[in-house]
RNA sequence: UGCGGGGUGGAGCAGUCUGGCAGCUCGUCGGGCUCAUAACCCGAAGGUCGCAGGUUCGAAUCCUGCCCCCGCUACCA
């Protein structure tokens, strides 16, 4: 059956560019809309500039230029960002145009004719300098909670406790640093706990992974809290109406933008949006999004539907982040990697490929380990798979003018191939790419293996056997075929290049039941070349950021344990003699004592102090450090002293210490 | 803090739901081949399955406690 689905992928917020996080899930989506297609089903993919909130406003005011030139200059770098890497929208729309603002009020006041909507005043910190409310998280502070400083309003990254910002102490608009007021005002509220039931249902029946059911459960437990859909002006967004000073939080506006997007794709292929937005309809909807927008779009966002009386998603797919290397991504470790950079030192094919090979169906995060990258994209990619059609190919252009046999010699194994199609596709609608991908691997093991055991290039040598290889190649570029077919949704310019050398103009998943014989082949031309490693050391170093000349980065002593800093006996000591040594530039010789015990010490600080300076002052020494023999005498200590090289600052205890006290 | 996810040879990952010889790819080592982009084929070495305890004839898998990593924690998009 022929089903109609309708995909979107989370809209990118028009502030920043495309790097390879968000392309975890522009990839993911693209594959599975490519291989829904394969299937013969009617597939829509749109997306759209996330184009308003605070943060666009802010940065557009500080760049002095219309919120309206910062978003289309993003939406026009993410959308060559996404063509470049393959990723083929049928509509590329934005959360501020027409048709959302339209799809929104109408949406909204559904929502109040259906008694969802309640005013209720609530009191917010304000930039009095900057007029404006702010955000949580544009008011910092010290933690209430730990005492941690320049903390978020609404948690502490070190202790984890969340607050309000008017329990942070001493806290301060981060746009003016000047402390905020506090202010009341009428915000609008969405009455989410009334959709409870209806949101557990719709748990239940729309699929979500195990691990994306879990982690709602959450909030279920936790009891819905309404949800503030109103922002104050300024703010960057469409008006509330009949207010004047009252704008739909972004995260209103986000998600209607998906439907605002397709409503336009409706108009221009003449298809009825209407009818795919009623709540009987028998369409099928799809998001796919990034694990920490889920309560957006499994809770408000069905909610929000089905108040206003239309369908609601038939699943939300959520997957992880992206570390590279095994940690987070870094500006200045060099992993934190632009799309734009990426494809200035790649093709597409390899990080669509490697993506694939690590995308399972749940919320885990996936590793870009950079040399594993080289690994797999040259052996699957080069040596298993593309090595296939290269060593059959040359025999059937050289020796038998392009011409491949009338049938396969051993049609088991092409069988085999058939057969593991069927796994390979529910491996594909189920969003296990990594199983497809090991199970396309396998196929091409046995590929190369059949080519080993028949040896064409041995074949071709003898006149009794030479009528032999025309068979055998034919079945090894037949099983290549159909390896590209399987392959295609993850790489559409390999399956370009294979449709071309067989002479194809389009495939559907059923083509690869079908193989090619009796046709001709046009010359092969290599398909995809080796990664070297320079080219991601090459990358890495073009995303690497300087760090900030006024902030160098501290570069530590590797990190040693309590114990290791115990094993150090620092003590107070009082210096009782200092005196310059005969035959020494640097040293000066100071007798220590430690209450009760004196220690001869040698010490290069001469360039910083005066010896009668230092006689009867307090500082401290490692006491327990092994006796040196130097060319002046024994030196049985070492004083401490911070330095840079410009200077020499001998460290002093707080009045009160006295010789011996040990300094933990 | 609470919650979710994770920890399996050197690297990246399956396997855990439903207990039954610890598996795949890469890398390493040895051999073969020379059609193919130093690719391909055959073989070998390499793992206390995070730690501790429990259940069981039997635990990577089930239970309890702990450690470590990642993420989220509702007026940040």
């Amino acid at each position: 059956m022929k089903r109609r689905i309708l995909v979107t992928s989370a809209l990118p917020y028009a502030n920043g560019d495309i790097h390879l996080g968000h392309l975890v899930e522009y990839l993911q989506t693209d594959i599975w809309v490519r291989f829904m297609r394969m299937q013969d089903h009617e597939v829509h993919y749109v997306c759209a500039s996330d184009a308003h909130g605070t943060p666009i406003m802010i940065r557009a005011r500080r760049e002095d230029i219309s919120p309206e030139t910062l978003v289309d200059r993003y939406r026009m770098a993410h959308q060559q960002d996404f063509a470049d890497f393959q990723i083929e929208f049928d509509h590329f729309g934005s959360t501020h145009s027409e048709e959302n603002e339209a799809l929104v009020s109408s949406i909204y006041e559904r929502l109040v004719e259906g008694g969802h909507i309640y005013t209720r005043t609530i009191n917010q910190a304000y930039d009095a300098s900057e007029g404006m409310f702010l955000p949580d998280r544009f008011v910092r502070g010290t933690c209430p909670s730990c005492g941690a400083a320049d903390q978020y309003g609404d948690s502490c990254e070190n202790c984890g406790s969340t607050y309000t910002p008017a329990d942070l102490k001493d806290p301060v608009s981060v746009l003016s640093g000047q402390p905020p007021e506090y202010r009341d005002s009428e915000h609008y509220f969405f009455k989410l706990a009334t959709f409870e039931r209806f949101l557990k249902e719709w748990l239940d029946e729309s699929l979500l992974d195990d691990s994306v059911v879990a982690k709602l459960r959450e909030w279920f437990d936790a009891g819905l809290a309404d949800w503030d859909v109103s922002r104050d002006a300024p703010y960057f967004g469409f008006k509330i109406p009949g207010t004047e000073d009252k704008f739909f939080y972004v995260w209103l506006d986000a998600p209607i933008g998906y439907f605002a997007s397709f409503k336009a794709l409706c108009e221009r292929e003449g298809l009825n949006f209407d009818e795919w937005m009623s709540p009987d309809t028998d369409t099928e909807l799809y998001h796919f999004i990034g694990k920490d927008i889920m309560y957006f779009h499994a809770l408000f966002w069905p909610a929000v539907l089905k108040g206003a009386g239309l369908r609601t998603p038939t699943s939300v797919f959520a997957h992880g982040f992206l570390t590279v290397n095994g940690k987070k991504m870094s500006k200045s470790r060099g992993t934190f990697i632009r799309a734009r950079t990426y494809l200035e030192h790649f093709a597409p094919d390899y990080l669509r490929y490697y993506y694939a090979g690590k995308l399972g169906a749940g919320i885990d995060d996936i590793d870009l380990n950079l040399e594993d990258f080289v690994a797999r994209v040259n052996s699957d990619l080069v040596g298993k798979f593309v090595n296939i059609a290269s060593r059959c190919a040359s025999f059937i252009t050289r020796n038998h003018d392009g011409q491949l046999a009338d049938a396969l010699p051993d049609p088991a194994l092409y069988q085999q191939f058939i057969d593991a199609g069927v796994t390979i596709a529910s491996c594909y609608e189920s969003r296990q790419f990594s199983r497809a991908m090991r199970e396309i691997m396998r196929l091409a093991d046995l590929a190369n293996q059949y080519i080993d055991t028949h040896k064409p290039w041995v074949l071709a040598k003898s006149e009794d056997s030479r009528a032999e290889v025309q068979p055998v190649c034919t079945q090894g570029l037949n099983c290549f075929r159909a390896l590209a077919i399987y392959l295609a949704p993850v790489l559409p310019e390999i399956a370009d290049k294979t449709r071309t050398l067989f002479g194809e103009t389009a495939w559907s998943w059923q083509s690869a039941a079908a193989p090619v014989v009796g046709a001709s082949i046009v010359p092969f031309q290599p398909m995809l070349s080796r990664v070297d490693g320079k080219q991601v050391t090459a990358l890495v170093e073009a995303s690497t950021e300087q760090a900030e000349p006024e902030k160098p980065a501290l570069e530590l002593a590797p990190e040693i344990d309590i114990n290791a800093f115990m094993s150090v006996d620092l003590r107070i000591a009082k210096i009782v003699e200092a005196e310059q040594v005969d035959g020494a530039d640097k040293l000066l010789r100071m007798v220590l004592d430690l209450g009760g015990e004196q220690r001869q010490v040698f010490s290069g600080i001469k360039s910083a102090y005066d010896p009668k300076d230092l006689v009867g002052r307090l500082t401290v020494m490692v006491a327990n450090l092994k006796p040196r023999k130097m060319r002046f005498g024994l030196s049985q200590g070492m004083v401490l002293a911070a330095g840079d090289g410009s200077g020499i600052y001998l460290l002093s205890p707080d009045s009160g210490a006295t010789p011996g006290m040990r300094v933990k």
